[in-house]
DNA sequence: CTTATTTCTGGAAATGATTTCCATTAAACA
DNA sequence: TGTTTAATGGAAATCATTTCCAGAAATAAG
C-alpha cells in the first residue's frame, strides 16, 4: 500500500540515504526522467522533460544531480560524440539491464543491444579478472560501443 | 634513400594525399607529436609539445588536424572524462598497435593494455558478425574501457 | 622556374556545455 | 516545531572547441 503522500520509497532511495544525501523533488523528478526513457538523454534533455511537471528545478541542480548518480553509481555517463554529455540509468526498479551500445558515425544514432553473445559475458568476466590482477585494479564497470555505419545510411 | 629536403616522405602521406589533403609543416608537426609517445594527448598537450619546434603552428590548426585525422582513421579521439579530448595514433610506420583501456575513476590515470587481446580479438570478431547480421550495421572500429580503481587509489 | 589556383593557416572573437558562487530554501531529525 | 546542514536556482564565470576571415603556403599549370 503506497503511504499517505503520493508514491512511497522509490527502489534508488536507499543507495542515495546510506551515503548521506537527501531525497528531495528535483531528485525525484530526475531519476523518473530517466527511468522512463531507454533514450540518451543529455541535461538539457533531462530538463526538458521535467520542466512542465517540476517546473523550479533548475539546470544546475540537473547537472548536480546527474553527477551525484554516476559517483554513486546509479547512472552511467556517455560520450557519444556529440558535444554533450549523455545519461542512462544503469538499473531500474526491476534490476540491471546492463547493455553495450552500436554508435552510428554518419547520424550519430546509438543502438542499444543486450543480446550478447553467450561467449561475451564470459570473456568479460574472464578479461576483468585478468586484468585486474595483473594491474591490481579493481573494476567496477565497462564501456563497450561499436562505431560504424546505420542500415540507413549505408542505403546512401 | 631520404630525398634531398630533409626527411623522406612519411608513412601516412599516401592516405593523406588520396583524400585530397595536403601535406603541410603542422600536419607534419602534429603526427611526430602523437607518433613519438604512448600518452593519451590533448589537442593542447599536442600544442605544448610541438610548439618549441615548431612556434608558428596554431592551436586552431591542431584541432583542425586532428578532426581530419580522426575522420581518416589515423587517429581515435577518446573521452576519458576529464573535460578534454584525448587523441591517439591508431597505428604508426609499423602498423596497428591496437590496444584496449583501463581508466581509474579516481585519479584519472590511464593504463593501456594489450593483455588478452587475442582472446578478445577473437570474441569481437563473432560479436560484431553478430551484430551487423542483426542490425544491419557495418562496424568499422571498437572502443572497450574497463573502469575502477588503480592500485594507488586504492591504497588510500 | 613562374604564375595561377585553391587549400591551409593563425589569431581574435564567438560559442556552448558545464561549473562556480552565494544568498535563500527545505530535508532530516530530535 | 525548531535547529542544523545539505540542497537549490539563477547569474556569472570557465574553458574546450569552433567560427571567421584576411594573409600565407602548397600544388597544379604553363
Ligand atoms: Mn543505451
Ligand atoms: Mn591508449
Ligand atoms: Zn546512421
Ligand atoms: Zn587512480
Amino acid at each position: 500500500m503506497p503511504c499517505r503522500k503520493g508514491c512511497g520509497p522509490q527502489w534508488w532511495h536507499g543507495k542515495v540515504k546510506d551515503c548521506g544525501y537527501r531525497i528531495t523533488a528535483g531528485r525525484e523528478a530526475i531519476i523518473e526522467a530517466l527511468s522512463s526513457t531507454h533514450d540518451h538523454l543529455s541535461a538539457e534533455d533531462v530538463y526538458a522533460r521535467i520542466h512542465d511537471k517540476y517546473p523550479n528545478v533548475g539546470l544546475t541542480t540537473i547537472y548536480r544531480t546527474l553527477d551525484m548518480l554516476v559517483n554513486l553509481g546509479l547512472v552511467f555517463k556517455f560520450d557519444f560524440g556529440d558535444g554533450k554529455a549523455r545519461y542512462e540509468l544503469t538499473e531500474g526498479p526491476k534490476g540491471a539491464h546492463h547493455h553495450h551500445h552500436l554508435v552510428c558515425t554518419g547520424c550519430k544514432r546509438v543502438i542499444d543491444y543486450t543480446d550478447f553473445i553467450d561467449d561475451e559475458v564470459e570473456l568479460l568476466r574472464r578479461t576483468e579478472k585478468g586484468l585486474s590482477d595483473k594491474y591490481r585494479f579493481r573494476i567496477d564497470n565497462h564501456l563497450i560501443q561499436f562505431y560504424g555505419t546505420c542500415t540507413e545510411c549505408l542505403a546512401k
